[in-house]
DNA sequence: TGTATATATGAACACATACACATGTGAAAG
DNA sequence: CTTTCACATGTGTATGTGTTCATATATACA
């Protein structure tokens, strides 16, 4: 096939990553790369809180909260559910919240 | 209405994470959210490469690569072995590789 | 209606990041 | 020593990112 162009090795049948799935992957990542929204997932790890929780537990600014629900959002990571004027959020995927809770307990053991 | 928002938590034992075990948390995703180094990692996940393997593979500059293996090798992600004037590049921490794989394969499968 | 509360959004700013180019460094061969 | 090969590094630049302030939207209630 039209793989390699001066007949490199062929040790091993290498997939390279196409374009959509590397784009799944690094977006994945980067959601989990910023300390802010690493703690709003953490702490949506156990309950459902509103965006002023959030933000009093957090010491975070209720925008700052909000900005990077939508993000989280946009991705699936997170959904709501409305009550009167007060929106509560919790997370939307396991596989994610697995991965956050798998490289938090890495980091604590050393 | 109102809650206990002066009183706080004590519904749960949340533990907030430390400073330190956010910043490597943050680091560790970071280093996977670039699709550059996704894909170098990746290549590394089989086989032991030199930086123009990589390059010519990937196509991108020597530079290019050579920049992110610094990145990778200052977390502790990659180790190198020299031979000659060629250094070989290989993957040097199973969680993380563990965590990229588990991704991808979570992407592939939707 | 009008007000209060909760959240979302837009714009601006500072800062970080990834790449390309040019050049530096180090090892091996002549 | 000089050249060559493989790789590392400094710098400029364009783009991306996270936070803040100000403001908009939406719901509940008097």
């Amino acid at each position: 096939m039209a793989k390699d162009q001066e007949g490199k090795r062929e040790e091993k049948e290498v997939e390279v990553l196409d374009e959509e799935t590397l784009f799944v992957v690094s977006q994945t990542f980067k959601a989990l790369s910023d300390p802010t929204r690493i703690r709003i997932l953490h702490l949506l790890c156990e309950q459902e809180l509103s965006v002023n929780q959030i933000a009093e537990t957090l010491e975070l600014r209720q925008s700052t909260v909000s900005h990077q629900l939508r993000f989280l959002k946009n991705l699936r990571l997170v959904k709501y559910r409305r009550e009167g004027t007060t929106i509560f959020y919790s997370h939307d995927d396991e596989h994610v919240i697995d991965l956050l809770q798998q490289t938090i307990n890495h980091a604590l053991h050393h």
